[in-house]
DNA sequence: AATGCGGGGAT
DNA sequence: ATCCCAGCATT
């Protein structure tokens, strides 16, 4: 595989060569391939770990609108930010981007920098990040190596090591890093990609269009759709949730309550609506269950936030599933106790009012929640 | 090396 | 129902 023999490398060339000339005439015309802002380029590849191209794009175009430069994200309040990632999901990418940015402006005068060691320093700058944004906004050398490099590469060079370990992404690079072509990097490696993502796809591969079939091993050896190897995730745990949909009244009628999310972990710093775990025994009556759900949302929240509800009744059921969590939830309509209203609320807590959407980022989950009961931003 | 971290589209 | 996507940070 390594042996450097002058077929191997006869190979290498064919392969690099036929990527570059059919990339040339089959790209897409994607926004951030009509920029050659390395900030921009940048934004793009952000958005783009973990998340498809079509779902990227409006993000893109609105995320660029406000904050169209290093200066403007740097300057930006951070609640505006995540709001502009409200439902690209990873919230965490918008957090670090903003960071890096910031010490981008500070420390090198809002200019990207374009040395690996400087690039690959900043929060959320990874080595497939760092590789393609060096490589496509400055042309440097670095390999960019995601899910469709490894697909591709497992296939037309016949890998068989399991993609999901660690050392297998560092062989990739090396091979990645040998194949770019002098002063080809930033094409050559969207060409990479670009293969992956529309050719040399996960199942049903379109081999007879692909342009280095006729070497591919995986192809010749039959072997391509099984290809690459990857030790699959375990499936996620479940969790049974009671939502609360606590309705204002007096000087808060028409309003929800909502809470904000701790700084840390699961959807840090996002608003929602309120809720508990609670157990969810299988094969109990509906109305049974949801009696004792109430009690228990009740009590809850008393316990957790302080908050004193009166459950009214079910509302309706929604699910949202994380990669490593699996949300099952119950919404129930409920009243604020009364006589609690005169003593305040919690810090982390808001009445909402419908028109003032813009000022909150809410998980996709409560999003669809809030417009099936008639509140969706405009 | 393993785990936490969103959300959606394709098959 | 399953896979996996232009991954990174933390432990």
């Amino acid at each position: 595989m390594h042996d450097n023999t002058m077929q191997e490398l006869e190979t290498r060339r064919y392969f690099a060569a036929g990527l570059l000339e059919w990339y040339d005439r089959n790209k897409r015309d994607l926004p951030w391939r009509r920029t050659s802002d390395p900030y921009h380029i940048w934004v793009s590849e952000v958005m783009l770990q973990q998340t498809r191209v079509d779902t990227v794009i409006p993000y893109y175009f609105r995320f660029l609108e406000k904050f169209p430069d290093v200066e403007a994200l740097a300057h930006a309040p951070e609640e505006e930010v995540l709001k502009a990632w409200e439902g690209l999901g990873y919230y965490s990418r918008a957090r670090n981007l903003q960071s890096a940015v910031r010490e981008v402006h500070e420390r090198y005068g809002g200019t990207v920098p374009d040395r690996k060691e400087d690039f690959s320093s900043l929060k959320g700058v990874g080595p497939y990040t760092a590789g393609a944004v060096l490589s496509i906004a400055y042309n440097v050398p670095e390999p960019a190596v995601d899910g469709n490099v490894m697909r591709v590469l497992s296939r037309f060079f016949l890998i068989e090591d399991d993609i999901a370990k660690g050392p297998t992404r560092v062989k990739m690079e090396k091979l990645a890093r040998e194949l770019i072509p002098e002063g080809e990097a930033g094409s050559f490696n969207q060409a990479l990609m670009e293969l992956g993502a529309t050719v040399c796809t996960p199942r049903s591969p379109h081999c007879l269009t692909c342009p280095v079939m006729e070497r591919c091993r995986g192809r010749l050896e039959g072997r391509a759709e099984e290809l690459p190897v990857k030790t699959k995730a375990k499936p996620p745990r479940i969790e049974a949730r009671a939502v609360a949909l606590i309705e204002g009244s007096g000087p808060h009628a028409g309003k929800l309550l909502i809470r904000r999310r701790p700084r840390q972990g699961l959807l840090a710093n996002m608003w929602e609506l309120p809720h508990i775990e609670i157990e969810r025994p299988a094969g109990k009556a509906a109305a049974a269950q949801q009696g004792a759900e109430m009690e228990a949302l009740g009590a809850g929240l008393a316990e957790t936030d302080g908050v004193t509800v009166l459950p009214e009744r079910w509302l309706m059921d929604a699910e949202h599933i994380f990669s490593h969590i699996r949300w099952e939830l119950a919404v129930y309509r409920c009243r604020l106790d009364p006589r609690f209203e005169a003593a305040g609320l919690p810090p982390h807590y808001r009445w909402l009012d419908a028109g003032e959407m813009e000022r909150y980022a809410f998980p996709n989950v409560f999003l669809r929640i809030l417009a099936e009961v008639g509140i969706e931003q405009t």
